[in-house]
DNA sequence: GAGGTCTGTGAATACGTATTCACAAGGCGG
DNA sequence: CCGCCTTGTGAATACGTATTCACAGACCTC
């Protein structure tokens, strides 16, 4: 087991020239004789040689590293995110560091911490808001990040997020305008800036048509929490005609409920809807109807939006709000 | 933005000492005199000071980073295994440095060299194969790897799957077991391992009881292609009266297109048997009979395995099976 | 043909830590 | 009181690459 990596060192006395020569020809940006260049690569291939990214982040002070920190990769809408992270990462030349995070915030300090040592060039946090000490820290040590679908009130740090409010409010009007009056939220968990925006544009979008929400219940992106929300929601003396849920996850689980437990039919007796579309929101158990979060166009924003930073290029918008559009399936009934 | 990192310099300037003093308090297996130690601990708190992993793998040789080479995101087993590695990880030390691939052997060449320049200490290889020649390039630097869940026939990689084989067997007997005799089996791509020795353990398994299976066609873990098998299957002159599917997500596809598409019940008309046990396998959608793959003693096998592979210990078997579990559920039917 | 610019390369050094070596101070046994 | 061992620390150096600086030689201009 030969820790005998090959050096520039070894490219250089194989072609006869100095290791800054065989460096200048690896960094692309110097000027090489093309004869040097080509003995150069061509020792190289013998030999096997691929720079030592470690050794040339610690010159550089770049190590084309960013830490990907992500909670809930349960939830496929945050695996698909990890996985075109990646590749957009890769196709940058960069790779990820991935840290799954719970949302336990004195974890998170001690995660953060650990990564930024590890000199990321910067940081993507899915699904994980911040406290400001820790955003402090990052910025202090150079760092940019740039938050996921995981805004933070109170902050301005960068973010992409879909446009939430705006997919709540459009949410109510359409549950509105297909003539429901009693229409209930399972919202996302409310420790969550995704959660609490969602459920203030439905909010919203149920006052602007005049029509009082039957009730919101926090299901804390939790499957059983959110049946045990449809059981205490038709236990009540007023139970709904529809169910907005704070993500398609919960959007299955009231779906579930709704039929396995308490044999209703939707959207006969009850309208569903989702938000995030993800794949199996397509499968024809769920059917469901939902806001689609582009998982595609906000990972390029996020990394886009990333890079600009890394490379100190001035950024247009620290906010983007993707707007999410509607998917019409089968969970929300027609037009009376 | 400080590009103004506190090194171990400041620390010990702060501190009165000198830079290696630093390093030895860090280090925590050199003796430091308690009083130096102590002041040395107060200035690195008040200026914030990590020590630069970078340097410290540059110096050491070891950057305590793990590539985790993946493909296959989209089904929730091995979302669920990337989240248990990067945590199983984590508690010893270690990063990963996450890739997806495809199941290109070409791209998949160059990602890994990417990722050994990076001087990962090993390497995991989830659901992806790899060929000799990679295999080699990665020994020859001196980097561990150990596949998980993908073993690769004709070579003894060191390797961590369930038992795949013994599975597809017992499902075969299961299947027949309960009356079944028009046995189908829509299978996992036969181009990886999992898939193949499935299919012969299920071989194996009908022909243990005398039974002839009555199709084996190949999903490539595609849902649309399982859906066409399904739809083949019932198009035939003989149709199956069960179906033993490659995975859970397969399995998912053929309960879509037999209820959806057919208009057939699960099981009274046809019995259908998963393996994986995905969390949605429990969803009352589905309810499916399933092998359990244990996926958190899989990871801490493997990450066992490539810990004493990093360390220079002894591997006691190269070849980690671990037993699949019948999950029983309402999929299959019960005997006659 | 002298002075200038341009090109290509090597020597030296920096990045931040860990480790080896040397050394001073202190304790101890005889 | 001398030699020896132990303990704690600093000076020097290594890890592998990128970059700065200096310099040699080629080429050009007037």
């Amino acid at each position: 087991m030969g820790r005998s990596r090959i050096t520039a060192r070894d490219v250089a006395a194989a072609a006869g020239v100095s290791q800054p020569t065989v460096s200048r020809v690896f960094a692309d940006n110097a000027r090489v004789d093309p004869a040097t260049r080509d003995r150069v690569m061509r020792a190289a291939g013998d030999l096997g040689y691929r720079p030592n990214r470690l050794a040339r982040a610690m010159s550089r002070g770049r190590s084309h590293t960013v830490g990907l920190i992500v909670a809930g990769l349960d939830n496929p809408f945050y695996a698909d995110a990890v996985d075109r992270f990646s590749r957009a990462l890769q196709a940058r030349g960069y790779h990820a560091v991935i840290v799954t995070a719970s949302n336990d915030a004195a974890d998170l300090d001690g995660q953060v911490r650990d990564i930024l040592a590890m000199q990321v060039d910067g940081l993507i946090l899915a699904s994980v808001s911040i406290d400001n000490a820790l955003a402090r820290a990052a910025s202090q040590a150079g760092v940019p990040l740039v938050l996921f679908n995981r805004g933070q009130h109170g902050t301005d740090l960068p973010t992409v997020t879909s446009a939430n409010h705006d997919g709540g409010r459009r949410a109510a009007h359409l549950l509105v305008d297909r003539g429901h009056r009693r229409i209930a939220h399972v919202s996302g968990w409310q420790g969550s800036a995704t959660g609490v925006d969602r459920q203030r544009g439905f909010l919203d979008g149920m006052a602007d048509r005049g029509v009082a929400p039957l009730a919101c219940i926090d299901s804390r992106y939790d499957r059983d929490r959110a049946r045990r929300a449809v059981h205490d929601l038709f236990g009540a003396d007023v139970t709904p005609d529809a169910i907005f849920a704070g993500n398609d996850l919960i959007a299955f689980a009231v779906l579930s409920a709704l039929r396995h437990d308490l044999g209703l039919s939707v959207p006969r007796d009850v309208s569903v809807l989702g938000y995030d579309d993800v794949a199996m929101a397509a499968w024809p158990e769920f059917d469901l109807t939902t806001f689609r979060q582009p998982a595609g166009r906000m990972v390029d924003a996020t990394i886009g939006m990333l890079m600009d930073l890394i490379d100190g290029r001035p950024v247009p918008d620290r906010l983007t709000e993707i707007r999410s559009d509607l998917i019409e399936r089968g969970s929300v009934r027609a037009a009376p």
